[in-house]
RNA sequence: GGAGACGUGGCCGAGUGGUCGAAGGCGCUCCCCUGCUAAGGGAGUAGGCGGCUUAUACCCGUCUCGAGGGUUCGAAUCCCUUCGUCUCCGCCA
């Protein structure tokens, strides 16, 4: 959600900052319903002013017994009643014209974010690790001999269709371990507030976020009206929504890790085999509220959290700036984190940190105040994966498989398997 | 699922049709007094929107007592809808 003085006092500034997304100008028919909607304002407040006014003399009439006087106010009251409620009425549409439009529009690019059209575009700022390099053929996950048992999309296409899974035995055991791994390392090493909420939510909710109401498709809805959250940066970040925090409360740092749910409309034929791309995974989210001056600073912390997980896993990654046709609709700055799929040979997305400057919170009415301060302001949010589960258990199993077809597990998840170290040829744990 | 109660400012809590944006208390800010492990006195203290303006400073207008709608000349106060909270019963992981 923007300011909509903030689009008055520099039209220009908004259209160019628009461009770079490749959208055309916007700024004048905003600025048209604006000028109309205030000028509508200014009518029905007036005509109420007028109303109101007479409206306390006839309370003096009242009181003082004045019979005839009170009829005749009474009546002017009453006449005007009429014409203050269709001023309202006009003022009211223009107000949620404008709304409706500001609503849609995404978010602006900082300016050191690079110009670019897609991920061709992004640039590279930071490389970790080197991948493994393997005396075989690498294959992809599902490839993988001691994989295929434990990792079933066919019975989870009878039962769900296209697009999940079903995980088993070894497999199943390793995902789970990855999720707590990184839950203890976030709320233990680097001081994130765990949380567990809901993953249906209300409109409101998915407003706030800006998951709504441009990208309905995006998500599934149930019968009655609830969201299926599409991340938890939708529960985590609503979390401040409607409130105004004292200053000496932030920054809050929160991390839950929940079943995310997404409709992949628009993705069709896109990573269909392995599961890369799926209806419901599983992802560990981070969400940081921040004061302005800090959320900037906030973003490298959030992305060093989410590097940390990687390199305990010692999975070799490569973090890019997102280019400006490649972020999200909240975004003004984006970090990926690709990490490397020895079965894909490349570097896939395993994690995305964004911070969203102050489009959420205006679009949730979360602010905070300083300390000996009148004024409220609107609050920072940040967001971003760390890490999406089901992918970096892809990356374990890719960067871990051996020329038998068994995989060998990162050391940092040893105390979470029992004790076991690797997945035997045979799908066993070993 | 059934029955009932409630939703007021940062917090607590008065207020059942007009003088209420709203008593009182707490908290916070400033000032005074006092002087040592404490207290006393005074003042101030919501936000949104529109206008004015260099101004997020004043000032003016307007809206907001969970939200939306209605009755009325006029509503925190009456009615309806909705969301939420709590209590009892039922059911249940």
């Amino acid at each position: 959600m923007h300011d909509i003085r903030a689009i008055r006092e520099n039209p220009t500034d908004f259209d160019a900052a628009l461009a770079r997304r490749g959208l055309d100008p916007i700024s004048p028919s905003i600025l048209a319903i604006d000028t109309e909607r205030r000028a509508k304002i200014t009518a029905a407040e007036a005509a109420l002013a007028d109303r109101n006014a007479a409206s306390k003399q006839v309370g003096a009439a009242k009181a003082s017994g004045d019979e005839a006087e009170f009829e005749r106010l009474r009546a002017l009251v009453s006449d005007k009643k009429a014409e203050v409620a269709a001023l309202e009425e006009e003022a009211k549409d223009m107000d949620a014209k404008l709304n409706d439009l500001l609503l849609t529009i995404p978010n602006l690019p900082y300016a050191d974010v690079p110009d670019g059209a897609d991920e061709n575009d992004n640039v590279e700022i930071h490389k970790w690790g080197t991948p493994p390099t393997l005396d075989f053929d690498a294959v992809e996950h599902f490839e993988i001999k001691s994989v295929t048992r434990g990792m079933d999309f066919e019975t989870a296409a009878k039962l769900s269709g296209s697009r999940f899974v079903i995980l088993s035995g070894a497999i199943a055991r390793v995902h789970r371990a990855l999720a707590q791994f990184m839950l203890d390392t976030h709320t233990s090493e680097n001081g994130l507030t765990e949380v567990n909420g809901p993953v249906m939510v209300r409109d409101s909710a998915m407003l706030g976020t800006g998951q709504l109401p441009k990208f309905s498709e995006d998500s599934y809805q149930t019968t009655n009206g609830w969201w299926l959250i599409p991340t938890s940066e939708v529960t985590l970040t609503n979390i401040v929504a409607g409130h105004t925090l004292d200053e000496d409360y932030l920054p809050r740092r929160y991390v839950a890790h929940s079943l995310c749910f997404r409709s992949e409309a628009g993705s069709a034929g896109r990573d269909t085999s392995g599961m890369l791309r799926q209806h419901q995974f599983e992802k560990v989210e981070m969400v940081s509220v921040v004061k302005p001056e800090n959320s900037d600073a906030e973003l490298d912390r959030m992305t060093n959290c989410a590097q940390d997980i990687l390199e305990r896993l010692g999975l070799a990654y490569r973090t890019v700036k997102l280019c400006t046709g490649d972020m999200g609709f909240g975004a003004r700055r984006t970090n990926d984190i690709e990490v490397w799929l020895p079965g894909q040979n490349t570097y896939r997305e395993i994690s995305s940190c964004s911070t969203c400057g102050d489009f959420q919170s205006r679009r949730m009415n979360a602010r905070f105040k300083r300390t000996g301060e009148k004024k409220p302001e609107f609050l920072h949010t940040l967001n971003g994966s760390g890490l999406a589960v089901g992918r970096c258990l892809i990356a374990v199993l890719e960067n871990g498989q051996q020329a038998d077809g068994s995989v060998n597990l990162p050391d940092v998840l040893h105390g979470y398997m029992g004790g076991k170290t690797k997945i035997n040829a045979d799908g066993s744990l070993g």
